[in-house]
DNA sequence: ACCCGTATAGTCGGATCCGGCTAATAGAGA
DNA sequence: TCTCTATTAGCCGGATCCGACTATACGGGT
């Protein structure tokens, strides 16, 4: 599949904006706040600029008038052009449609997990458990006002619903991975390479090595 | 909290194969995709010889040889310094300890869903979960043979195992949203924005609602 | 003997991203 | 009335990131 032109997802969102009405950046801003969708894009007031300069250059995008109140700065307000509107939902379908890799912080410092033994990692794990189960609490609570209260139809917080859903899976493994490493059943071997391939000390086995 | 100064984790995985030996960058992208660990890692050559520059200057790893093959560019052999080895263990305790906000780009779309309208999302998601699904047949299999033959130590490739309960579970979320559309049980208002606030059509009241 | 694909090793320029800055106004409080 | 802070609005320099490229060596086929 032939790369995207724009990647980066904050230009989805000002595409989404817009698609509603034509709007200046620092309101795209706001209002993406507003509806809690900062927590699925990076809402950067200096990306957010660069991205839609980058979206006018790609014409999916227009400025249509700018406007100055007093003596502030202008602002210049932008619309979606035919061209952008295609191309938003042509975006949304491919990224729905096919996974794309990502790399998230917390498997990288899972994948050496080991280095900080059995204890440690236990012991950090279990913070991060604690931290998680108070953001699907929090993010739960915010859910049940907004959709909840029947404000907002469930639709346009359906990504919350998806967060809350990876969170609580991710806590879970979080959860199973400590009871493993406490009650002994996932081995730790102190990792040593010598030449060709690894060796380990099996904890079972007495004579033990550690690095 | 304050920001880290390297915040790319293919330091870390650079760290964490020093921990082991000194290394030239090449062989730490070869041994990175050996071991599977590419699927952590961003492994890009031109980051890495970037990392490596980065971690030389904050004095975390530093340069032990340069050598050269016949007439083949020459390779500096890199090896960890006190400071890096304790940054290591710092860095990987704070990654697992404080999850952070991260943007995938599914969640970008789940977004504006929406947009797509009812068949066209049941569509898409139908897609990405046949992806899932087959991706996580494969990854189950290389993990059979690798840490099932007992080759390599669980833990060694305990970050495949996380990342497999991350996608099981973003599966589990799509097929059943897949349903609730399909079954109309997640209810599609049309958008408009009205002046102030949304006007959408319930299904189930005649009468709009506006916000 | 020659060609082609792959492995080895790394460089570089341009695109992107982001934090920190300016600057004006409105409103709260002393 | 005067100062202090928050809000509105956007700009910019430097850091980071990455794709595309260079160049040599090696092994296998024809």
């Amino acid at each position: 599949m032939a790369k995207r032109k724009i990647s980066n997802t904050l230009a989805l969102a000002v595409l989404g904006l817009l698609q509603e009405q034509p709007m200046h950046p620092y309101e795209m801003a706001s209002t993406l706040r507003e509806r809690h969708k900062d927590s699925s894009f990076k809402v950067n007031s200096g990306s957010l600029y660069d991205t839609v300069e980058s979206l006018v250059r790609h014409g999916w995008i227009e400025p249509v008038e700018t406007a100055r109140d007093g003596r502030r700065p202008e602002r210049t307000v932008y619309a979606v052009t035919g061209l952008g509107q295609d191309e938003f939902v042509r975006w949304i379908d491919e990224l729905l449609r096919t996974p794309v890799a990502e790399y998230p912080k917390f498997m990288a410092a899972v994948s050496y997990l080991g280095a900080l033994g059995p204890h440690g990692a236990a012991e950090a794990l279990a913070e991060r458990a604690e931290h998680l189960a108070r953001r699907i609490e929090e993010t739960g609570a915010v859910l049940a006002d907004t959709v909840g209260s029947g404000g907002v139809p469930r639709l346009f917080m359906i990504e919350v619903e998806c967060a809350l859903h990876a969170w609580e899976a991710e806590l879970a493994w979080t959860r199973r991975t400590i009871a493993e490493i406490r009650e002994g059943s996932l081995a730790w071997p102190g990792a040593e390479r010598t030449g060709q391939g690894w060796t380990w000390t099996d904890p079972t086995d007495e004579k033990g090595t550690t690095r």
